[in-house]
DNA sequence: CGAATAGTTGACCGATGTCAATGAAGGTGG
DNA sequence: CCACCTTCATTGACATCGGTCAACTATTCG
């Protein structure tokens, strides 16, 4: 659907993170921005490695509203889910190589299985107390942290995600998020060097938010 | 510390309920109202079955913010955790009578970690979806529709929490909780026989509170 | 270069939190 | 058994944060 472009394949994100499944070598599938890797109420039973590019993973409400529960970058992986359906849909938000392992045909996996669902459940767990008990700017702190430690510390956090879905992984709006952004900014404890892109300036500011 | 009351153990709460450690009759401990079961960073390795009562599993921030993460009612398990310390603090809420599987010294209970952490992420993602994009009246709609449907789907919901766990339960003060109760008594949706009774008049209305 | 999309900013409003007063329930001691 | 006291819950008045709506700006892509 749209031209796969070598600008879009950040060179960030070719860092190697634990490797959770080097079993053997699956092939690496693409999948171009904005596309559905899996929907919810499909058959479950795989689990995704991402390599490159970042997804998201998300539910619908009826009145359309959206809530992401996760972005997975390069060297994570997802997919596990509770019973044999998925539950959430997971899409690309930047062009993705994915690979994918089958629970079914992979048997040697499953000593792996309970680590995943247990990281999942700590950050499932992490993100419930930010939206429960934080407000926006907090939220937003916590965000900041959480994507530069998982881009293992750096100063220069990439985004490769929208404000929409800063808002929809927060439960806030994209205008509050664009708000909180700009106080930060004011406040000298981010730059801004492009919409992508945030340097954090302040790093006892942004603890110093949560608690 | 506290005296322990027969009218303290409600009847229902010895319903039985999926009982997923039965591997061998383990003593049972009770604790009082109010009293600790396992503290946040005490070392963990223990997975506990509630027999009667109910207890709440939280964390503190430092500025004395609660978040709840779970309810726990008879027969439902907890204690899990992510690595082998405890993340968060679990208190009888009512006097309680509990069971206790210790990991170590039960080695065929490992097939049922990945079951249970799987049960935990299902719940948190649940809740997550909640807090992140339901507001204060759906919020409270749906606590109402999980408590009923862990209490076997009765009209008559016992709340064993006070308005305060409710609260923070729900990232809500006790106030809004108090006022949203108020409101679906006016609009005839609930009945409050007493304090920490409420029955259900019109699911309907509460189902479609939610999305 | 122009159109479409994404992000920012401002004005305003409403939902929820805060503070305070009142009311109800349950435990304790007389 | 009653009265008091403490704790918990409810209700109201008001403040505030964040959402909504709308205008404007910046960026990207064709």
């Amino acid at each position: 659907m749209i031209a796969y472009t070598a600008s879009k394949i950040a060179t960030r994100e070719f860092t190697a993170k634990a490797p959770l499944l080097p079993t053997r070598p699956q092939p690496l599938h693409f999948f171009a921005a904005g596309t559905e890797i899996y929907g919810q109420n499909e058959l479950a039973g795989c689990i995704y490695q991402v390599e490159f590019g970042a997804i998201r993973i998300y539910r619908l409400l009826a009145d359309g509203r959206r809530q992401i529960s996760s972005f997975h970058l390069p060297g994570e992986t997802f997919g596990l889910e509770v019973d044999d359906r998925h539950h959430f849909c997971a899409e690309a938000i930047s062009n993705c190589g994915i690979r994918k392992f089958s629970l079914a045909s992979h048997p040697e996996m499953s000593g792996e299985l309970l680590s995943l669902a247990l990281q999942s459940l700590g950050r499932a767990q992490d993100h419930l107390l930010v939206l429960a008990r934080q407000a926006a700017c907090e939220r937003v702190g916590a965000f900041l942290l959480e994507l530069a430690e998982r881009q293992g510390g750096t100063n220069m956090i990439e985004l490769p995600m929208s404000r929409m879905d800063i808002g929809d992984y927060l439960g806030l709006t994209i205008e509050t998020v664009s708000r909180i952004f700009s106080k930060l900014k004011e406040q000298g404890i981010i730059r801004l060097p492009s919409l992508r892109c945030i340097e954090i300036m302040n790093w006892d500011a942004l603890h110093s938010m949560n608690a």
